[in-house]
DNA sequence: CAACGACGCTCGAAA
DNA sequence: AGCGTCGTTG
């Protein structure tokens, strides 16, 4: 931009911002102008270079507002910019006042706001989540007479994404459509974006669609974006997909357009890349230099975090991918305990194992229980280890930000604010028109959505002129007329263009709860299920979520609120505004935001949730082929090396000690079956491994040492026959005897359903009872797992 | 029209 | 094991 910021070296100006750096993490912190590719290795500190950087930069005089940092979860946005404010001196800093730094969907999100008029869509416009997205394929496959068992929605939803993530719309994909499924898939394709439209909705590939083609088409747009951004940083680069390379590529603009190689900054790591299924595409790295000419490479390769035996079993294990730049992982520090590596009996064998190391870490001394964390590639197996926590009174939380917003309770106490917001939002409008019930059945719901249908309007326009639908008997007729009465009391549709509603977001999210109905149904569910007691409890919750979000909520904060920004005044916003960047953050939440280091808790996630954290001890569960890698993942060798690098991600993470684990049975779907160690576990090397197994319950001391007879992978079926055989005797015998303690009614205690009275019982190698626990009702507990104590 | 139980299907990671 | 759909009953 000028001389004084690029020329202003590390050797002048002995700011703090850079001190401590490496040479290697100095050069990249301090190359500001033009394109810059950091590769960035696991643990070498490129969250430090990115935070540094940004301090750099205001330091050196620049705006914060012309500032854009794009990351991949809202925890690492949060993150970045307290680490930032903490630098540049202070919370909430005025001098940090305008700077960006957000996802690419938030982002996305708010530009179209500001520019819906450009990209087409209103700008209340509702963002649709899987469930939403189900529901409306499922509305557009019968309206076309097809059947959902041809085109499951899941399926069908995956075909459309892929197109869309490879830029495909509607339209070209029918162009190209040949034999009978894909056209049909086209028509689906065509109507379940007509459906959208209809509702002003968008789901989350059409947030990053849609910004694309705005700045694509849109020059103005685009200038306003590159005008007031100076500054693009983007981190995890290497699983943004194409849309977002895209996105990034036309908000860095051109050299033609800038007169100057943009400064687009840009922290990856090719050996990360864990997001291929959602269209990441490692190309975009590769083709990053030739996008930019004159891109400056960087590579950070000295690992911070890990002892030397992690790392090298990381490195040992990553080598083993063939399309992969070679490159050397090495630490400083050496030193440090081999990684255990253990075959257990069955999970709940593992996860004995798993909480008795926690255990005998925690009572060392060295560990608290928020430094251990649980790894695992399926959210189904954080089961066996949720239940062994609880039995042995550990705090844990499970990170899974997402589960809370999709909660039957909460997802309809959202879609009514949804509807509020956004009248025209069909999916949420039909799933809470009657619940709880209120009197408006299938048929004439039908019939008001064929009168909708006609006329080109939504379904609740239709439900507003009932009286005009024909066929609807009376009393359909006055319970939609009270529905609509409801829905327009909250969102002011009778005062002035409804958007001066008076009052708090948190007194509508209240109103909505109760007058809906929705608290009294679930007070109903709740006096007669004791499992349905927390339903009330989660209202409760997002009342206050709501309520905290209001008094966090700035308009300034708005990317797209540039004048608020740079003056700092800011606008007292309408409560229907308040409303839809509520439901906007509430959309937007990911799983791994929910990761909360300071509670002393042991941590319990999914290998993608753990990307960018780390612990100092670390457990990583169901290393077994068909879960890591997984089942679906044998189609294609790249396929395969991301699983590889999923692994990697999760070894990674560990800073002082690692274990991991396979159980020789795994019970999934209700059935237990032999599992086979992961092909990985050999791709560790031996030289920092410690393999054990444990796997015999009648052995004598556990084998320890190489790959013996229980870690053989390439076993023949023949084989497997025969040990599934020897071990359903075993089982059999075993479950014979369990049965043999209880009789049928006999009362017993189960550690979460409490007491209950055996009504019939079978032995044998699956033995099970059926238990009729008391408050609860009827349950089928498989014996050999089901922790059950026969009491008198 | 709603509530409940039986049955059958599925089953990956997530913004 | 969990879920959604279907058919039955109140």
């Amino acid at each position: 931009m000028n001389d004084t910021v690029g020329g202003a070296g590390p050797n002048q100006s002995a700011s703090p911002l850079l001190e401590g750096l490496t040479p290697a993490q100095l050069a990249a912190t301090t190359a500001l102008e033009g394109p810059v590719l950091v590769l960035a290795a696991a643990g070498s500190g490129k969250t430090r270079v990115i935070t540094r950087r940004i301090g750099y930069l205001l330091e050196q005089g620049v705006p914060p507002w012309s500032i854009l940092a794009l990351t991949f979860t809202n925890k690492a946005a949060k993150e970045m910019r307290e680490r930032v404010a903490s630098l540049t001196g202070g919370e909430g800093s005025q001098q940090a006042r305008g700077l960006i730094v957000t996802t690419f969907h938030s982002l996305c999100a708010r530009l179209l706001r500001r520019y819906a008029d450009a990209a087409g869509l209103p700008n209340d416009y509702s963002i649709y989540d899987s469930a939403d997205q189900i529901a409306l394929v499922k509305r557009v496959i019968a309206g076309l007479d097809l059947s959902t068992s041809n085109f499951p929605p899941r399926s069908v939803l995956g075909v459309i994404s892929n197109a869309k993530n490879e830029l495909v719309d509607a339209e070209a994909y029918a162009a190209q459509a040949g034999d009978f499924s894909t056209r049909n898939i086209a028509k689906i394709y065509a109507g379940y974006e007509a459906g959208k439209r209809k509702a002003g909705a968008v789901d989350f590939d059409d947030l990053l669609l849609h910004t694309a083609k705005v700045l694509a088409n849109d020059e103005s747009v685009r200038r306003e974006c590159q005008d007031r951004w100076q500054w693009l940083m983007v981190d995890e680069y290497q699983d943004t997909n194409r849309a977002q390379f895209v996105i990034a590529s036309l908000l860095a603009g051109t050299k033609a357009e800038r007169g100057a190689e943009p400064n687009i900054f840009v922290v990856g790591d090719p050996d990360q890349s864990i997001y291929g299924w959602r269209g990441a595409d490692i190309t975009n790295i590769l083709d990053f230099e030739e996008k930019f000419p004159g891109t400056r490479v960087i590579p950070l390769g000295e690992n911070f975090r890990s002892t030397e035996p992690i790392l090298s079993v990381a490195d040992t294990l990553i080598r083993n991918n063939k399309q992969r730049k070679h490159k050397d992982l090495f630490t400083s520090t050496p030193g440090g305990e081999h990684v255990e590596v253990t075959l257990c009996r069955d999970e709940r064998h593992e996860a004995e194992l798993v909480v008795d190391w926690f255990k005998s870490l925690n009572e060392d001394g060295d560990h608290t229980w928020r430094d251990m964390a649980v790894f695992y590639r399926t959210n189904a197996l954080s089961r066996a280890i949720e239940d062994e926590l609880r039995r042995e009174s550990i705090p844990y939380v499970v990170v899974r930000g997402t589960a809370f917003y999709q909660r039957e309770e909460v997802k309809n106490a959202i879609a009514y604010l949804r509807v509020v917001a956004n009248t025209a939002d069909d999916v949420s409008l039909l799933r809470i028109v009657n619940t709880p019930a209120r009197g408006i059945g299938k048929a004439g719901l039908a019939a008001t959505q064929v009168y909708a249908g006609d006329r080109g309007v939504p379904v609740f326009e239709g439900i507003r002129r009932a009286n005009e639908v024909p066929a609807l008997s009376g009393r359909a007729r006055n319970a939609m007329g009270d529905f609509a009465s409801l829905i327009d009391g909250w969102n002011g549709a009778g005062s002035f263009m409804g958007n001066d509603v008076p009052g708090s977001l948190r007194d509508l999210v209240e109103r909505v709860i109760v007058e809906s109905g929705l608290e009294a149904h679930y007070q109903k569910l709740a006096a007669k299920n004791e499992d349905d007691a927390d339903r009330l409890d989660n209202l409760e919750e997002l009342v206050s979520s709501a309520a905290e979000f209001e008094e966090n909520y700035d308009p300034a904060d708005d990317p797209m609120q540039f004048d608020a920004a740079v003056t700092g005044e800011s606008t007292e916003p309408g409560r229907l505004s308040v409303l839809r960047a509520y439901l906007e953050s509430v959309s937007l939440v990911a799983d791994a935001d929910a990761v909360d280091s300071e509670t002393g808790a042991v941590t319990l996630m999914t290998l993608h949730a753990a990307k960018g954290l780390e612990f100092p001890a670390v457990a990583m569960i169901g290393l077994e082929e068909n879960v890591l890698p997984h089942s679906r993942a044998h189609s294609s060798e790249s396929e395969l090396e991301e699983e590889r690098r999923l692994c990697f991600v999760g070894i990674t993470r560990a800073m002082r000690q690692l274990r991991m684990s396979a159980a020789k049975y795994r019970t999934q779907r209700g059935i237990s079956e032999r599992a086979i160690p992961s092909r990985f576990i050999e791709e560790l090397g031996s030289e920092h491994v410690k393999l054990s197994d444990q796997s015999d319950p009648f052995g004598e001391s556990p084998r320890t040492g190489s790959i013996g007879p229980g870690w053989e992978r390439d076993v023949s079926i023949a084989k497997l026959r025969e040990y599934s055989a020897a071990e359903e005797v075993e089982r059999a015998a075993r479950g014979n005897k369990l049965a043999s303690g209880l009789a049928k009614g006999a009362k017993v205690r189960h550690p979460r359903f409490g007491t209950g009275v055996i009504e019939s019982i079978q032995g044998g190698a699956n033995a099970r009872a059926k238990i009729n626990f008391h408050g609860i009702g009827l349950k089928t507990l498989v014996l050999e797992y089901a922790r059950l104590e026969p009491i008198d």
